[in-house]
DNA sequence: CTGTTAGCGCGTTCAG
DNA sequence: CTGAACGCGCTAACAG
């Protein structure tokens, strides 16, 4: 029932020839001819041959497999991300572990230790929501196994990081809201820890400052972008306590911008009649609320790309040639009615 | 820069005893003194040892890691059967490899190759848009190596499958809309090869057929369901054209509902009033539209959960306790705006 | 172009 | 309770 499985040995032995250059056979090695290769592949397949990973990577010290941790993996910017990783690798021959941190920094330490403990070949992670040290990777980085951070990263000499331009992207939808006459406009954000938030709010701070709008605290709403994570107070009921009310809204997650429409509409404020709403990530859900929402093109399936692309790209050259730059991908401003004071 | 690996060799050296004791101790076997086992689990952590997997995997031939194959990333639904996945597999001390097939049976078979390849304990798998040959997940049979299919399964007498009633659930959902007053429903489904769609279909015709009303072939329109998979041809496009005009619209996909219902608003037409449209699944969209869609609640976080433990359950048991039967997840009927033609 | 040899790190006999 | 010895399957020297 469980039939044995076969070897190379078991190979070797059926055409008289040696183990080793069944290996070398088996993974097309230069210095076989070309008969002798075409035997033991025919061979090999026809006695149900398969290479046993674990005796290679015991040998090799190396295991083909990429870790990536997000936060969480039902979310649409993440899964696309993953979309786009799953491609490259599974093109490149790696395959991919993949694990959630669900914003916890206790799970996103379990995970990087389990990636760690797995011996991947390499890790890309993209941080939880208020991780503030970052110890638990420093294991990858002491041995020299490729870290790269993508989207919420860290800035660290030895790991490259694959981002958007969160100011230039705050500040461009900021700028849009308040040329379609929005004089006092809230900004929702995730924890400023987090470089995409810090960045975003920066990019809304300098959009405020430049037009001589003034930015008051109660302007700025933190909160975990969902309505099924963490201990949120609702956004919803703090933006509806501004006194006087504001007339625009730049709220940095699609999905929890939808959500906050639906709120506030229910509650008889006109969108963007009331108040103008922007969102960000262009995630499908933007184009088909009402009004369709104005957001930010963040590109997730490339950089999904470009993150794997780099990361394997570096385990295959030479391990002194990490690129430690970050890759700034381009994102755009998509103006669509939520935001459409005038005409 | 880049230290030697720490094996039990050298914590045996350290402590001046043999490996096999250390091997021991790490694994908590219970012919270890307590004292033994204290001091090896001491010096493991200050020499900063990690357990190396592959050569434990190539002792044991058994690698900790399970492997999942979807249909794709980017879906609600496919990362939340995920997100449960992960958590019980990481509880359990699994890893979790995963591949998507892009609807693509080709992918879907070199996904499972690689599968194989790489010696997952275990295969969970979700079939592509219409594989219908499913030789490729046969050597995982005949080798015994566990293979549970979910969603979108495949009846194999070795084979568990992880479920809801899609029979019921489109009956009901259905008769809903008859009992709403829609007396033409219009069927947007996906392939009928796939279980999913196959019984929805049965439960449609079923509610038709018990409440009188006549099928004609034009009310089913076959669709990836997605507008951006595949060689499709608009799914609104052919509703318009069904002459007279349908006035109850079952789609079973919320995503894709809603897309349908936005271009048929941009078409003048009214939402529940002249269609009434009924989704599936219960993604987050479906109360975000509007109207809010009435659909389906598909347990899907759930599906995860239980597909995980259950292979798991079996990986860790004795391997003839394989369960075979179906488990048939609760879904239920949600009813939202887009269907109450009625007050 | 091919064969010989050795060892990657671990777990598991079988002896004590 | 502990140790000695073997081998899981593969690949990389080194030899021819």
């Amino acid at each position: 029932m469980k039939n044995k499985e076969i070897t190379i040995y078991d190979i070797a032995k059926e055409l008289d020839i040696s183990p080793a250059t069944v290996s070398r056979g088996l993974r097309d090695h230069p210095a076989i001819s070309k008969k002798t290769k075409k035997k033991i592949m025919d061979i090999a397949k026809s006695m149900g041959y398969r290479s046993n990973t674990f005796a290679s990577s015991l040998r090799l010290n190396r295991t083909n497999t990429i870790g990536v941790i997000v936060h969480r993996l039902d979310s649409f910017f993440v899964s696309t991300v993953l979309a786009g990783m799953e491609k490259i690798a599974s093109e490149s021959g790696y395959n991919l572990i993949i694990s959630q941190s669900l914003e916890s920094t206790e799970k996103e330490i379990a995970n990087a230790n389990t990636m760690f403990n797995s011996r991947v070949d390499g890790l890309m992670a993209s941080l939880a929501y208020d991780t503030e040290d970052i110890s638990h990777f420093m294991p990858f980085i002491d041995k020299g196994i490729p870290l790269l951070f993508f989207d919420r990263v860290y800035n660290h000499k030895n790991c490259p990081a694959v981002v958007i331009d969160n100011f230039k992207s705050a500040y461009e939808i900021t700028t849009h809201l308040i040329e379609q006459g929005c004089k006092k406009i809230v900004h929702v954000t995730g924890d400023l820890k987090r470089n995409v938030y810090a960045d975003r709010y920066q990019g809304y701070r300098k959009a405020l400052a430049d037009n001589g709008l003034k930015f008051t605290d109660d302007l700025l709403i933190i909160n975990y972008l969902n309505e099924h994570v963490g201990p949120n107070v609702d956004a919803v009921q703090q933006i509806l306590a501004i006194d006087p009310l504001p007339d625009g809204a730049f709220i940095t997650n699609d999905a929890f911008a939808a959500y906050c429409m639906r709120e506030l509409k229910a509650d008889g404020i006109s969108i963007p009649g009331d108040i103008a709403i922007a969102g960000f990530n262009n995630d499908p859900i933007s184009g088909l609320v009402e009004p369709n929402l104005t957001t930010i093109n963040y590109p997730s399936y490339e950089m999904g790309e470009v993150a794997a692309r780099t990361l394997i790209n570096h385990l295959k050259g030479a391990s002194n040639m990490m690129l430690t730059d970050s890759i700034v991908l381009k994102s755009e401003l998509i103006v669509r009615e939520s935001s459409l004071k005038k005409g």
